[in-house]
DNA sequence: ACGCCGCGTATTTTT
DNA sequence: TACGCGGCGT
């Protein structure tokens, strides 16, 4: 096999079978062709077959991709089989197949973060009603299952008050979600461990699935995600990471960038190779970036670098306030759009979503195309919630929790009431709330009224349970919308015509996700497919956004893996990045690392704004440009005078920073 | 059961 | 400023 378009370090990426294999692979350094390119190598030259190689990611967008990908390198036949997904999706998979094991029945429930969070809310609710804890609490327990730690050995390891609250509520959260045959998404990784640990001879099984494992963004794994690649890989020890330590940005969820220095412990032959050559920026943008992130303590030497010349000189923009740097960036924009730059070349890019708003409004008013990828996720809205729900409890009677989320939506007057004594009657019988619903005993306790109410939704439900077995997801889907009347309901419910028609939008979509889903499904049953849809979050889904010619606006967190000819880092400010809870060492090192992520999404031009004062809850407060643009040589940046002293409007002028202003000008006359 | 008011809070968020 | 939630009043 020839190995087209790759240089000597991917080229050797690409052909170290025999050794575990850790690709550091910089910005921009081409590790998807890599880990695609190794892929086809692993079955044409190494002899594995396709379905024994398994490719993990941590999103539903990156596996898509490279699935994409390697199925253009290798064409439809040889790819058959091959296996691209993501971590939790991997864990899913086992769980599906090995649930008896573990004590789960057939058709569980995944619980979303939001769902988790409920449900703590109510444990906690019983002793300690105090709303800040719920977060912490469940944080703690995240963690506590990324390590393994049991409720129990949690419990007798607490060491204060707080941590023995936390335990309990531990305990009871993991016995609800037993009892309600759901898990959440750290069950996704530590069950399978768990399993494996306890079980070898399923292990083995596994092993014997999986030949060949490769993971990218491994700067990004967590302790629990790595134990079970260090499981699945076994003596075998037939493995590629790929992951770059300066784009490690999510440390503050549970990632470990130190899972890259353990690998080098784990597997003492690990070949380790550097991907230093960058394929998209120019030079001048490498330069900004190289210095910026040689603040950080480094574990490998990485030096990138760019066949590209030097290009344009990264353009600092001070601006005197939030408005004015809106403006300027926005202007900017459409004036190189004029000179035939097309819409979907500019990014702008920003620490937090709030601060998209005023960009929204600008590039709204002057009719510019944009597209927003974040805020509120699709999976959270309540329409979606409500109709997973209703999905959820038909594959999975005991799931309580969709249960209690549906069963007086729409009204039912099914009230507070009948809600608690169901609740009561169904502890006291040690069964789930959806499984008594029929049983005389409960009859006696219920009003006449109450019972009829809650026999007419036990009746419905059994019958759409039934037409489940005969129709596929998307058509039950609609049916029950429509049965539902849920669309009346939307309206009713929404505060304004608008938000109705965009909650019915939101509908449409989850209908033809499901649409989509089951045609890629190998087993499209409805508890499957639930469960998948529990993995995704849609706005991922918008692949129609590749042709659609906007302006992006996005997070830098949400920014990573993307690239765009002429980006804004916009807000580039002290206490926005780094930001002002982010203070410790560490934390400056990874917002430092973030301001990284976003230099390096830029192709050909960078432009960093920041303005010196800005609206904040209300009021006006003083605004200092970012550290990290002191850090980035002058000699490759334009305006950056202005970070030591700020110029006056003259000042500027003389220096020949009034370009926008003549700009603004030609715009206006 | 619903709606309104006032208070408190304000990152990033792959699954 | 804005939004969400809890409490209270109808």
């Amino acid at each position: 096999m020839k190995l087209q378009h790759l240089n000597e370090p991917q080229r050797q990426a690409v052909m170290t079978v025999e050794d575990p294999c850790l690709v550091l692979a910089g910005a921009g350094s081409g590790k998807t062709r890599v880990i695609t390119q190794k892929i086809a190598w692993l079955i044409r030259e190494s002899g594995y077959r396709p379905e024994k190689i398994r490719a993990v990611t941590f999103t539903n967008k990156a596996a898509r991709e490279m699935k994409q990908r390697a199925g253009e390198l290798l064409g439809k036949q040889e790819a058959r089989g091959l296996r691209i997904s993501t971590f939790h999706t991997l864990g899913l998979n086992i769980l599906q197949r090995e649930h008896a094991h573990l004590g789960y029945r057939k058709g569980f429930s995944i619980l979303d973060a939001r769902d988790a969070e409920d449900c703590i809310a109510e444990l906690q609710h019983k002793d300690n009603p105090e709303a800040e804890l719920i977060k912490q609490t469940q944080w703690r327990i995240s963690q506590w299952k990324n390590d393994f730690i049991t409720p129990k050995q949690a419990l007798a390891d607490a060491e204060n008050s707080l941590e023995q609250h936390q335990a309990r509520v531990y305990l009871a959260y993991q016995e609800q979600l037993q009892a309600c045959n759901a898990v959440d998404f750290d069950d996704l990784i530590m069950l399978p461990v768990l399993l494996f640990r306890q079980q070898p001879e399923v292990l083995d099984q596994w092993r014997e699935r999986i030949h060949y494992l490769l993971v990218d963004e491994y700067q990004d794994t967590n302790a629990s995600q790595y134990e079970l690649i260090k499981l699945l890989c076994g003596m075998r020890q037939k493995l590629t990471v790929v992951g770059d330590d300066d784009q490690s940005i999510y440390a503050w969820r549970g990632a470990r960038p130190e899972n890259i220095r353990l690998l080098q412990q784990d597997f003492p032959n690990l070949k380790v190779i550097k991907l230093e050559q960058n394929y998209r920026s120019t030079s001048r943008i490498l330069r900004v970036a190289n210095r910026v992130i040689g603040n950080n303590p480094h574990l490998f030497d990485k030096k990138l670098w760019s066949a590209a010349g030097d290009g344009d000189f990264v353009r600092v923009l001070p601006c005197r306030n939030d408005q004015d740097e809106a403006q300027q960036v926005v202007v900017d924009i459409i004036g190189k759009h004029f000179q035939g730059t097309p819409w979907k070349h500019f990014a702008i890019l920003y620490r937090g979503n709030h601060q998209s708003r005023l960009y929204e409004k600008l590039l709204r008013e002057h009719s510019v195309p944009y597209q927003i990828t974040g805020g509120t996720a699709f999976f959270e809205r309540s329409e979606i919630k409500d109709l997973t729900a209703y999905l959820r409890i038909i594959a999975n009677p005991e799931d309580d929790r969709a249960l209690l989320r549906i069963i007086n939506t729409p009204r039912r007057e099914i009230g507070a009431t009948t809600l608690k004594t169901l609740g009561e009657y169904a502890a006291w019988r040690h069964r789930n709330l959806g499984l008594v619903l029929h049983e005389h005993g409960l009859e006696q306790k219920l009003s006449r009224k109450a019972w009829i109410n809650l026999q007419r939704f036990a009746d419905w439900l059994e019958e759409k349970r039934r037409q489940a077995e005969e129709m596929d997801a998307m058509s039950l889907t609609r049916l029950l919308i429509d049965e539902l009347a849920y669309e009346d309901w939307l309206r009713n419910t929404s505060s304004s015509q608008k938000q109705a028609e965009s909650r019915m939008a939101n509908v449409e979509e989850l209908v033809s996700w499901i649409g989509n889903l089951q045609k890629q499904q190998e087993e499209p049953t409805l508890d499957r497919l639930v469960t998948q849809l529990t993995l995704m979050s849609i706005l991922e889904n918008s692949d129609d956004d590749k042709s659609s010619d906007s302006v992006q606006l996005m997070t830098f967190h949400a920014a990573k893996g993307l690239e765009f000819p002429h980006v804004y880092l916009v807000g580039f400010e002290e206490d926005s990045i780094p930001h002002f809870q982010c203070q410790d060492e560490e934390g400056i090192q990874e917002e430092r690392r973030l301001a990284y992520v976003g230099i390096t999404r830029a192709e050909q031009q960078l432009t960093i704004s920041y303005a010196q004062t800005r609206q904040k809850y209300g009021e006006v407060i003083q605004c200092e440009p970012s550290r990290f643009i002191a850090e980035m040589p002058a000699e490759d940046l334009e305006g950056a005078e202005h970070c030591s002293d700020r110029l006056s409007p003259e000042e500027k002028k003389e220096r020949g920073m009034n370009h926008l202003d003549n700009l603004k000008a030609m715009l206006a006359g």
